[in-house]
DNA sequence: ACCGTCAAGTTCCATATGGAACTAAATTGG
DNA sequence: CCAATTTAGTTCCATATGGAACTTGACGGT
């Protein structure tokens, strides 16, 4: 980590881009990057957060959506003739908090719903023409933003980033979903 | 690649894995990992989540310590001596949020803290001891997850992971932090 | 040295969040 | 075929959250 006597043209672009990024982050966000057991994670969160940040900030000033109510969007817009409950196993978030969302998209008239005849507890959601024109609004610039955040990889690190985490969420089952009390085993 | 005149008990274990995936999570989060034009923050979530959610409930489960209070604590033993400001620009929480979730550790006896004599505005931060004996009982159980988690790919494949991520880390600087209302171009 | 601006951390308050209880329908099983 | 249990979605309410204003200290320009 010495300045050292190195030519500054024999800097690889990676080298620079290096040093711009300590340069530019604070310090603490260097530790936990580069200097902390725990990378995956850290490295996990600080990447989706780059996504996470931008794109709902933009779709709340665009449209007014709030995050959850997005998902919800988002969600009926990729796989029509969802229900609630399959949102919030795909989700992470309380399915009260769904509900309301969806209350209020329903409120907008963004989605509709009927009950579903196979289940008289559950309902079919589908976009309206409005939901779906922000579902396509919002599509390319969320595509936009991935793209620019994939630059720095070439195609085929691309490819290889794509099925590594394929790999791992393909294994997700096999995860532990709740971590013992420890002191259990003995 | 094909799948040929494969016998079943060929089926590789990647093969049965999927299928295994396919069928413990919902449909709908089927869709949004593989059939999603945003494949990266999906996953990026999704694995994330699956880090995240257990180890937090755990945190909390043992000492009584909620998320931000948690991101505080692990980001000082990680670095001692850093200021509040540090952790809210490494976090991406809230200044306030993480002012409590300070305040809350000082009254715990988890943090000492005093004014940096450089600036008198700001507080430098460190564990006491009981503090740092939390951090030593957590990180062990972070990075057993993250072991479980990185499991099924090779040592190989897990350097690939991180590098892969170490590149997108470093060009993080250059991607767009606020998004454009659009229509800005002409 | 003085004033205007900025930055660190705190406080205020309206709103979002999420656990738990609830309603109504489905499923189990005796 | 009727309880007993489970499940989809909603409602209640105490608490967490986060934007904005505030306090105090730093800093840049004149």
């Amino acid at each position: 980590m010495s300045e050292m006597a190195r030519a500054p043209t024999s800097l690889s672009k990676l080298d620079r881009d290096r040093e711009a990024a300590l340069r530019e982050l604070d310090p603490l966000t260097v530790t936990k990057l580069w200097d902390n057991p725990c990378w995956l994670s850290f490295r996990l969160n600080f990447i989706a957060f780059r996504f996470n940040d931008p794109v709902y900030r933009w779709i709340e000033t665009r449209y007014g959506l709030v995050r959850p109510e997005f998902v919800a969007l988002y969600a009926v817009g990729l796989k029509g003739g969802v229900a609630a409950k399959n949102i919030v196993s795909s989700a992470g978030l309380p399915k009260n908090t769904l509900s309301r969302a969806i209350q209020k998209l329903l409120q907008r008239r963004l989605l509709k719903r009927e009950t579903d005849p196979a289940d008289l507890r559950s309902y079919v959601l589908a976009l309206t023409p409005a939901g779906r024109a922000i579902f396509d609004e919002t599509m390319p610039m969320m595509v936009g933003q991935q793209t620019a955040m994939l630059a720095v990889l070439t195609e085929a690190e691309q490819k290889q980033l794509c099925e590594l985490m394929d790999k791992m969420v393909i294994a997700s089952p096999a995860w532990p979903a709740d971590l013992e009390p420890e002191g259990t085993s003995t």
